[in-house]
DNA sequence: CGAGATTTAGGACACTTGTCCTATTTTGTC
DNA sequence: GACAAAATAGGACAAGTGTCCTAAATCTCG
């Protein structure tokens, strides 16, 4: 594994294309051209596309991964941890306002394609759900843990869907605190039910 | 307007196509394989695949337009009106686990494309978030009809965007009740105010 | 320095794409 | 039945695609 520079940079390049222009859309000359270097030096990393493909997924696996693990060690409460999930909204706003979620838009496009990389996609998924399902079962949601996640995610994808199609507007702030404040009042109702 | 047959049958494929396989993927090729007719035959109806593109849009803001319509003359309350519109969900199940919402994923992709359809495609998100705003006014909810307009159809395309990705699962109809309790309790709360 | 491995460049290949042109067939009307 | 218009078929065209090959350049280490 000399992971050489090169094969980092192309996949740090086809990531982005791979977000902002989409994966079918985006070409191996783009991400050659991207990167700067050649095809033909392209082929010798990577021998097809799916390859690449395979490869954003894997870091963007692990890039979301580190970033759960950090609010992990940051020692704070399950409540607090969901709500920083919440708020990557804001983070990172501008993205999401030109280009969608990262997650949903990459699962729809392979979905459409039937593509295999689809099931990989869903992995990116999973990651969330079963991060926000722990949390919410150490918060004493207990059976219900897995529909607050899956609510959750649904929301946060629907708000990321809409600040794309209505860039200009405040929504996404106003949805951002609707979720905070539903998280408190499932708390909450979590604390109710374990006293 | 001689609306020849042929016409009207590459306008429904592609529709259809469009929203299975997505537009950049699906080619002049498959859409004439699909109604039965040859590349040339297509090009005397439609120059450009931004023109079809055009005539899909068109097509289906005038379905949804007639769809809202009827909702209109079966003269329910604006509260059942905006029920039925939830339970868009369930009556497009089938479709809706495999291909996700028309509007949504069709939106996304010519967002990425930077593509000049993208305006119209938002004129889909467009018709009903200004159907909702007003049956939101209607139910009395008066400055915030928008909010709540946009509210639920962010609610309504994350739920179809996890439904996409969990096929298999329950998780839509739960999801669909609670968006209808939160319905009535949004109904309730116009009540208050305006009594 | 110099030999061997790693990395890079440049192009070939068959295929598909959107677009466009020109014949041929079908249709409708006197 | 004849003729103009509408509709259809079949293929040409340049451009771009993913894939693959080979030769050159660069690096590594004795």
């Amino acid at each position: 594994m000399p992971a050489s520079g090169t094969r980092d940079n192309i996949v740090t390049e086809a990531d982005r294309l791979f977000y902002e222009q989409g994966f079918e859309h985006t070409s191996f000359q783009h991400v050659a051209d991207a990167v700067g270097i050649s095809r033909g030096n392209f082929y010798y990393h990577f021998k097809t596309k799916d390859e690449i493909l395979d490869a954003v997924i894997e870091r963007r696996l692990s890039d979301r991964q580190e970033m759960l693990g950090v609010w992990e060690m940051e020692g704070e409460t399950p409540h607090q941890r969901i709500a920083s999930f919440v708020r990557i909204l804001i983070m990172n706003e501008a993205k999401i306002r030109q280009f969608g979620c990262p997650v949903g838009s990459l699962f729809l496009e392979l979905s459409k394609l039937d593509h295999a990389g689809e099931d990989g996609a869903r992995r990116l998924f999973d990651l969330f759900r079963t991060w926000l399902r722990q949390q919410f079962e150490a918060m004493g949601c207990g059976k219900d843990a897995d529909d607050l996640a899956m609510h959750l995610l649904a929301r946060s994808q629907g708000v990321a869907t809409l600040a794309n199609a209505y860039p200009a507007e405040t929504f996404l702030e106003r949805e951002v605190q609707q979720m905070l404040a539903w998280l408190d009042a499932v708390a909450a109702q979590a604390d109710i039910l374990t006293i």
